[in-house]
DNA sequence: AATGCGTGGAT
DNA sequence: TATCCAAGCAT
């Protein structure tokens, strides 16, 4: 695949490196442990995350689940709480799921084989690689971004890498880059490269070890390598967002709703909204009744729930990889169905899907029958403003939900 | 192959 | 301010 030569300045591209990486390597928490699991749980963490965005998440988790078994045995709410704002939430309930495989067919271990490791939910080609070579030294690649980055640049290689076939490409380069007995530290050489030294802009091509032979920066090509292609600008929609407060005997309380259970931010906890069916017009008195009638009736249609919006409270904006929200949130006042008796399950604990979760008098949680009450349906809940930190909202409702609830 | 899926930091 | 894009995976 390779000629004698080219293999030879390949070794010496790989040597370099790893003694560069043995100096400079930084100090990262899931460096200090071997256990597979925890470094598995850092790798899902680190998919398109920064490394310090990840490492307080990683303690906490770690703290909490700190064995696939307990991860595997914990209610989804807590696993997709403690992921609460590090986004892409499907990562946490793959992870779980992953976990409770791991315990079902491989007794709770990491298992030291390719196939059977990326057989797991989430663990993609890159996970597999990263983990295995990472906590078993097995020679495998993992190529992710800051990978592709690197080798694009050093061997001048002008494939699109936003195309799926340049990352199968660049991870057989990968592999043959190997050195015998090294594949964790040199797959972790290649991405704190990436990290810290090939950066996307403005690279440090005077501190790099590798610079000499760097094809790209030898044709001065560092600054427009790797080829990419641009991501679509994401798609604007306007939503109406109802704040409800309860009354009476739901004084204090807040309605929200669970998610659906696949698609954007999936069986997470947000305050009810609305679709707009048109784009955004005019502002003005006129044109918020027209917004908050179209609320009232779109919740009552959808939820069956009925409310009074009677008022614009704030606005907000949330931008997505493929989705820009536009929200105008609405204070409502809650109309209780009339000619029934409306008491709700007091809703506390971790969310499950179908299921209402009351902490019984021991402090442990009892999954109770789903009651058909009034204004609370599968997906709805009446939860008081000072138990709202226990569910898993996506960020854009966090702020939502700070503004609101401080005024 | 192309698209859906979050969030925040850097420039 | 706008843009990029980060230790990707599922479908």
């Amino acid at each position: 695949m390779f000629a004698e030569a080219t293999k030879e300045r390949m070794s010496a591209f790989s040597e370099r490196l790893l003694a560069w990486y043995r100096i400079h390597k930084r100090d990262l928490p899931w460096r200090r442990t071997r256990d597979p699991y925890a470094i598995w749980v850092s790798e899902v963490m680190l998919q398109q995350t920064r490394v310090d965005t990840v490492i307080p998440y990683w303690r906490r988790f770690m703290e909490r689940f700190p064995t696939a078994k307990a991860l595997a045995e914990a209610p989804e709410g807590e696993v997709l709480k403690l992921w609460e704002g590090l986004g892409y939430y499907s990562r946490a309930r793959n992870l779980q799921a992953a976990a409770r495989e791991l315990c079902d067919r491989f007794d709770g271990r990491v298992p030291a084989d390719r196939e059977a490791f990326a057989s797991l939910k989430g663990v993609g080609p890159y996970t597999t690689g990263a983990v295995l070579s990472i906590a078993y030294d097995m020679p495998e690649p993992a190529v992710d971004g800051n990978v592709m980055r690197v080798l694009s640049r050093h061997f001048r290689i002008h494939e699109d890498i936003a195309k799926p076939a340049a990352r199968v490409r660049m991870e057989k380069l990968a592999k043959a880059l190997i050195p015998e007995g090294s594949a964790g530290d040199f797959n972790q050489a290649l991405m704190e490269l990436g990290a810290t030294v090939c950066t996307p802009k403005s690279p440090y091509c005077l501190v790099c070890p590798v610079m000499e032979h760097c094809a790209g920066r030898l044709a001065g090509e560092e600054e427009s390598l790797p080829i990419k292609t641009k991501a679509k600008a994401p798609r604007p929609e306007h939503r109406s967002v109802a704040w409800i407060e309860g009354e009476g005997d739901l004084a204090g309380r807040i309605l929200i709703r669970q998610r659906p259970d696949s698609g954007l931010l999936a069986r997470m906890w947000e305050l009810p909204h609305v679709l707009w069916d048109d784009g955004p017009e005019a502002d003005g008195g006129a044109a918020e009744a027209g917004r908050m009638a179209d609320l009232a009736a779109k919740l009552a249609d959808e939820e069956k729930v009925t409310v009074r919006p009677y008022a614009l409270a704030i606005k907000a904006e949330h931008v997505f990889s493929h989705l820009h929200w536009h929200l105008n949130v609405y204070r409502c006042a809650y109309e209780p169905p009339s000619g029934r008796k409306a008491q709700p399950q007091a809703g506390t604990g971790f969310g499950v899907p179908g299921l209402l979760l009351a902490a019984d008098p021991s402090g442990a949680y009892a999954a109770q029958a789903e009651t058909a009450a009034a204004g609370e349906s599968g997906r709805l809940r009446w939860v008081p403003l000072a138990e709202l930190d226990r569910y898993a909202f996506p960020n854009v409702f966090l702020k939502i939900i700070r503004e609101l609830r401080g005024q």
